[in-house]
DNA sequence: GTCTATAATTTGATAGAC
DNA sequence: GTCTATCAAATTATAGAC
């Protein structure tokens, strides 16, 4: 009883984070849940629009599952290591890589909706990341320290998915919690 | 003088970069040359083989612009700091992602050929970062710092393009040369 | 090396019945 | 909500003439 919107999106978020945009259509996704694809333009009139729901979903999801990580977190250290954690979740129980981290990717090749939603997903990591470090550093090192966190997080997902080692991610992400 | 098949690399990296293995088509790398597709297959019998060829085009110029940017480099901070701007060349001078950063994130959706080669650029890179700093530190450390760079420049790259904002790449980049 | 011609398949999307 | 039916366009790829 998930919904068939739902299931299509289930479906369509494996895919983008797979191939790329291009590399889901709605004939895959309708065949998948054994329905047509006529039905799937009921739920998304455009592909864009489904484009766009899997970011929105996507980012609610990923923050939810942040703050849950976060809670108990009080020192920037314990906050970032609970910001690398999701990361690493997001990257294991999927086998595959940030959906932003691909839809970002494909940036120029995207309906403008849909590399804004993803640019603003990307506004949002940046804004928690500061305001976990801002206490304890200047906001011009803040600013800095996000951007190089949340860049090493999302190529760490990418070289190890693309290697099929997730020691690399480990590797990758050890080098963010040092120097506090 | 450069020949058609130069010239259909050139277009098929710019779209390859810009919007991914899947948004480049055989006609129109056809109609930018002004040329029939059916001319295209006799350079590149399957895309595939394109693909291929493009990362290898891609290997060996990155690798001539980073021993070019490196000769006179001796401490591995300055070899990291040449390593940095050769990424940074890449983002700047064709306003595009890494061509292994964007195949890379396409990994699952690609002909094992492609993904293979990117594979190997990035073993490459993790050789020369290696390289560059075991002698002043530990095989794990080194093994460990190697990812680390490499998956932040890559990242800050897909996020600088993203947000359309080379500050980001500059910030996320300074966070790697740090700590030496 | 490039062309014409063509094939088989896939794509995003719509109209209208049930 | 899902279907049938359909569309125009695009895709990878091949055969064979020039």
């Amino acid at each position: 009883m998930a919904g068939t919107r739902e299931l299509l999106m289930d479906e369509a978020e494996r895919g983008v984070r797979s191939g790329g945009y291009n590399a889901v259509s709605f004939r895959d996704l309708a065949d998948a849940l054994g329905i047509k694809s006529a039905s799937v333009h009921y739920h998304f009139r455009k592909k864009e629009d489904l484009g766009v729901a899997l970011v929105d979903r996507y980012s609610k999801r990923f923050f939810e599952a942040l703050d849950a990580q976060a809670e108990i977190a009080r020192t920037p250290e314990d906050r970032i290591r609970a910001y690398c954690r999701t990361y690493r979740d997001a990257l294991t129980s999927s086998d595959a890589i940030c959906l932003c981290g691909m839809l970002g990717a494909e940036t120029s090749g995207l309906p403008e909706a849909v590399s804004s939603a993803v640019r603003e997903f990307f506004e949002e990591n940046l804004a928690w990341l500061r305001g976990s470090l801002s206490a304890h550093m200047t906001d011009h090192d803040a600013h800095a320290r996000s951007a190089h966190i949340l860049a090493t997080l999302q190529g760490a997902m990418m070289l190890s998915h693309n290697m099929d080692d997730l020691s690399v991610f480990d590797a990758a992400a050890a080098g963010v919690t040092s120097g506090f």
